[in-house]
DNA sequence: ACCTGAACACCGTTCAAGT
DNA sequence: ACCTGAACACCGTTCAAGT
């Protein structure tokens, strides 16, 4: 059986579960698919346009299933939450695609379906993008500081060290919190910020004066 | 003259700002200081305890200037502003402080700055906690995009093959913009969501009805 | 067309030994 | 205390040569 792109994009994967990126390794990889690492670049051009199609394939669960039709700032808000669970579904997930620009199909695909949702809504293109942009940030730093386990370790550590500092305390409640909810409360910031800036290019005051 | 840990950094940081973060090897920082590779480590763990020290340097800047006094948001913004600035004024500044977790002595003194205007405001100090990550991500990832010069090369490369489609037109005009400009629309719109919730828990209602 | 085998030019890190 | 010299165990990438 030959070996095609979509194999080495999975072996890939599977390698980046199971030890994560630092050990993620062309070697590694070519003993996992059974090919030496320099047949690998038969195929891809180098290590980082398999980054790349790795980075692709795990942004392409945001737009597996479609989205139920709402409201704008609803479908806004999902398409956050699944973008998080792409990247917290596997290890390093939020570290791979932070650090591959990505043009690949399916994040083509997932911009295309967050820009209509905002210009559906009213919202000229041009600031659509700017809010998609804040938002994708938001979301990839927020998991990238999920996934960095490192954080917890290292500030218990430290903490004992310390002196008990208001932002030591700060640091503790941070760290106990319910990621998600943390997640959704910073969403929630952006989203405000949209919803305002839309109501008023409607012509609205920022009242809410109907009933 | 006995190489110290600061020589180190400044080393360091000056290898940066040529070659780049991934140029940025010991052997290289060692025939940089007139020092071999393993010496580095008499002074340093690792690598990535050196790479946490250019950061916190580069952090530093933040709070190298007292604060006006003023109001909160704007405080806050400041605040933002020059962690950007800081971060854009060594090559791959948001990168290397992106990719350490960083528990330093500048760093912590920005966060305690930063918390202490939230909490002068009124804002109790764990929501404070999760303003003050939510801006700093969306900092970091847009500051990381900025200088991922890639970004402009690559798409507009892109741009000859593919089909002119709205997604294409839009990162054109992104690409065009004004990055501050960008960068600033990103920010107010998480400040609005802060000043909405500040205003809640004063107990007005989001009419402005004071004057 | 697709992959092997072997090499090239590097890495980070360790550690005896020097001074 | 501070650093050298040399080694160890790796890397990503290239490319003639095989099939």
């Amino acid at each position: 059986m030959q070996l095609k792109r979509a194999d080495v994009v999975t072996g890939a994967l599977a390698l980046l579960d199971a030890d994560g990126l630092d050990a993620l390794t062309m070697r590694k990889l070519g003993a996992r698919l059974g090919v030496q690492a320099g047949g690998i670049y038969w195929h891809f051009r180098n290590k980082q346009a398999v980054l790349e199609a790795v980075a692709d394939r795990i942004v392409g669960e945001v737009t597996a299933t479609p989205f139920e039709p709402g409201a704008w700032d609803a479908q806004l808000a999902e398409l956050a939450h699944r973008l998080r669970r792409a990247l917290l579904a596997h290890r390093d997930g939020a570290r791979v695609v932070a650090g591959t620009y990505v043009l690949e199909p399916n994040t083509e695909r997932g911009a295309e379906a967050a820009l209509r949702i905002m210009t559906d809504a009213g919202f000229p293109l041009d600031r659509a993008g700017w809010v998609l942009f804040a938002v994708t940030y938001y979301v990839l730093g927020h998991t990238i500081e999920e996934q960095a386990q490192r954080a917890q370790g290292d500030w218990e550590e430290r903490g004992k060290t310390l002196p008990a500092s208001e932002l030591n305390r700060l640091m503790d409640e941070v760290i106990k919190a319910d990621p998600t909810e943390r997640f959704t409360y910073g969403l929630e910031l952006i989203l405000d910020g949209v919803r305002l800036r839309l109501e008023e290019s409607r012509g609205r005051s920022t009242c809410s004066e109907e009933k």
